[in-house]
DNA sequence: ATTATCTATAGATCTATAGATAATGC
DNA sequence: ATTATCTATAGATCTATAGATAATGC
């Protein structure tokens, strides 16, 4: 014990492997913050892989090529709201305290971590079919607004319009934290929700209410938030 | 008359020259079909030109780079929705009226139009400082809409959150239209008009009248739309 | 003469593969 | 022997420029 553990493989050309983490992640990392930053194809495999301390065929001893790098990020980003909202289910709460803690949830996700991870999604290539399970998670997670709100407002006309709305209200906050830092997240993603279940119809004066229930909902679920930075991987 | 007009220069290599508007027009429609389903940096010079009908070099002569093209695309995005802020301010009607009337042209804008142009904002590159006079309309926007809110609202605190909020609610049906088609523009705009003053805080009750009078507005702001596809050109 | 286009190309990428090398593990 | 990395490179781009050419205009 005590042994530095001393690592397998040719070193890096640059010094610096010693301290870190394993490179996968370390790509992972690199990938996010050049992704995000100046878009996926302005980004070539071997910026992210110098930004990772390696060299550019590195890379593709740990990924198939820079389309699989981004569909590891994607998945990362809709997972854990996508498991909020299967938790959320099953709670004996209201419709309306469930659908605050869910855009309170997903708010805060996509404001949190050092990059923003979800602006990978704004990416026009991301319509290719190669992210397909990305996509398929993300329109679980749709599919759980709509089911909130119906619950919440009864067989109404234009529900599905609704949704669509407020599920951009969400995700528009990918948009406002592009252009500028959010000073207090919790705040912001509490406000974020307040929006949310007004927007959905609820009355002023139910507010203060949805917002207790909606806050106790989210510390029982105890759905464990994204690490900071990186997007889990469950692979 | 009646003669045809004959156009100077050497005619193109594909003989498709004839019938067509003039190629920098087709130049510019072309890159926003490319940019906005496959994004600006995947779409190359060659592609742009000869979806044009033209040969890549071709396109030198009109712009100085793609980078100009983008620029003039994202100019004609917001442009419309800031001269409509603009009329608005000095139109006599409730605070109320005028956020819906507002919410509602930007949304409709949105919406219609060949290409989903706000798109085009999504692109990671556009941080880059080349495109500074498309952020300083945005930002003067997005004033507006913070204006409206504060008026709606008296001096509250949060009052930027909200105006974020908002904000990325309208432009958040920009992810909804890259997912799906949005069949009925009209009906989508107003729903999302009506959801903008209910986040605003506006009462229930009082949304009747709040839309009646933001079509009124509407209808004599007589903001004239963008044509049909292509941005318009204030250059 | 002027203009809009063309062809050709230099120089700079970028991705992915082949194969060498420098560690540890046994 | 296994592994993680490296170096080198082929082949495919892509952007921007130089300079030719095929129209109209006068």
């Amino acid at each position: 014990m005590g042994v530095t553990p001393g690592r397998v493989g040719r070193p890096r050309a640059t010094g610096e492997s010693a301290g870190e983490r394993d490179s996968r992640q370390d790509l992972l990392d690199a990938a996010a913050e050049l992704f995000t930053e100046r878009g996926y194809t302005a980004t070539s495999t071997r910026a992210v892989a110098e930004l990772a301390g390696l060299r550019q065929a590195s890379l593709y001893h740990y990924f198939g090529g820079k389309e699989d790098v981004l569909a590891e990020l994607l998945e990362g980003t809709v997972r854990p709201s996508l498991r909020t909202a299967e938790v959320l289910r099953d709670v004996p709460a209201s419709a309306a305290a469930k659908l605050w803690a869910l855009c309170r949830f997903d708010i805060d996700l996509l404001c949190r971590g050092r990059h923003n991870l979800g602006a990978l999604y704004l990416l026009s290539e991301v319509s290719a079919a190669r992210f397909a399970g990305f996509r398929r998670d993300r329109a679980a997670l749709k599919a759980a607004y709509r089911a909130l709100l119906g619950e919440l407002a009864g067989p109404v006309s234009g529900l599905d319009t609704r949704a669509d709305l407020l599920f951009g209200l969400v995700e528009g906050v990918i948009l406002t934290r592009r252009e500028k830092a959010i000073e207090d997240v919790a705040a912001f993603a509490s406000a974020g929700a307040d929006a949310g279940v007004r927007l959905a119809g609820c009355a002023e004066s139910d507010l203060p209410e949805i917002r207790l229930e909606g806050l106790s909902v989210l510390a029982t679920g105890k759905t464990e938030s994204t690490p900071n930075g990186s997007p889990t991987a469950h692979h």
